[in-house]
RNA sequence: UCGCGUGAUAGAUGA
């Protein structure tokens, strides 16, 4: 049985929510584990209201049923309906706590995350971590090292949520300190430390802690290559670039695209933009982008009309690239065609 | 008692 439940998770996390509810109506009888991953199943492909009849059908509901509800509902951001299900759920597990303090943080209230997480009496590791991350969200390292403080046990996840905080923040002195107190460097806190070190030029310090790690993946590889791009280091991004030629990863490419955009090569942004695996909304605004700052209006223009979709970023970028070419009319144009909301 | 299910952290795009 725990084989199909297995089964029913891989489907879902394939993004085959078909399958995996075929293979579910298989199983014979369902244990509570059977119920909670058919729901994650749809939960993780954004089938909110699937999620929600599986609750209901749900012979039992243990917790991890009413946190799972609780997370479905809040990160489809449907916060009242959250807080319902969480008042009506049975016991206040630190998870359904957490999604919710994550949520308001997320829509900006974090004042109101800060008093709702003061509200709960039992907070685990994760619940505070999740509070301090909220704290970093806005930028308020102060918050964020306070309840790093006042946090009875402490993981890697919290020291890490704390480097990020200080390592966003800029304040190498203080990142510095931290860093060298962690009981731990994983490659988490050594990528946060590199991409800083590199938004502040020092390209010595980035290497050596890149160095530090056991080893490397895409993500601190393009840590790395945008540290030694942006300080005009190119034959050593070149040599990372190689190293990472047979990347299946998204991020990887566009911040290649974006580089090479930068630096001028559009034609090189747009090869790479048509050969790479994969492609979302940051790589097609990346391209607009690198279009537009090369003054290639109409390229621009295209590939913005054909986007599958847009958001705040990509109206942006092509509004301000007009009005930088001095077309200031169609800027307004563009402005003026704005939708509200979104 | 253990094993499969829920919530937290790092890299990419504009101002």
């Amino acid at each position: 049985r725990y084989l199909s439940n297995l089964l029913v998770q891989m489907y879902g996390k394939c993004g085959n929510v078909d399958q995996a509810r075929r293979v579910f109506e298989t199983i014979q009888p369902k244990n509570t584990f059977s119920w909670s991953i058919m729901m994650g199943a749809f939960t993780l492909n954004g089938h909110v209201h699937d999620a929600k009849a599986v609750f209901d059908a749900m012979p039992s509901r243990d917790v991890v049923a009413w946190n799972a509800l609780v997370g479905l509902f809040a990160r489809a951001g449907m916060l009242e309906s959250a807080k319902m299900v969480f008042d009506k759920s049975p016991g206040w597990d630190p998870a359904s706590w957490s999604s919710l303090v994550m949520e308001l943080a997320q829509k900006g209230h974090l004042d109101e995350a800060k008093s709702l997480f003061d509200r709960c009496l039992h907070k685990d590791v994760i619940l505070n971590t999740a509070m301090l991350t909220a704290f970093v969200q806005h930028r308020r390292i102060d918050g964020a090292k306070s309840v790093f403080d006042l946090m009875p046990q402490r993981n890697v996840v919290s020291w890490n949520a704390l480097i990020s905080g200080f390592a966003k923040g800029g304040n190498l002195k203080h990142l510095r300190e931290l860093f060298d107190r962690m009981p731990h460097w994983d490659s988490v806190a050594c990528t946060a430390v590199i991409a800083a070190l590199g938004n502040a030029g020092r390209i010595e310090e980035a290497e050596l802690v890149y160095g530090l790690m056991a080893e490397q993946s895409d993500v601190s590889c393009t840590a790395m290559f945008l540290a030694y791009a942006e300080n005009e280091h190119l034959e050593d991004a070149e040599r990372i670039f190689s190293g990472l030629k047979h990347s299946k990863d998204v991020v990887v490419w566009t911040a290649m695209l974006v580089v090479y955009g930068q630096k001028g090569f559009v034609e090189s942004s747009q090869k790479i933009f048509r050969c790479m695996p994969t492609r979302n909304l940051v790589t097609w605004n990346a391209m607009v982008q690198a279009y537009a700052e090369n003054g290639n209006l109409d390229l621009a223009h295209a590939a913005f009309h054909r986007m599958p979709a847009t958001d705040v970023v990509s109206w942006n970028a092509l509004s301000t690239a007009l009005a930088m070419n001095g077309e200031i009319d169609a800027a307004w144009d563009v402005f003026d065609s704005v939708r509200p909301e979104k």
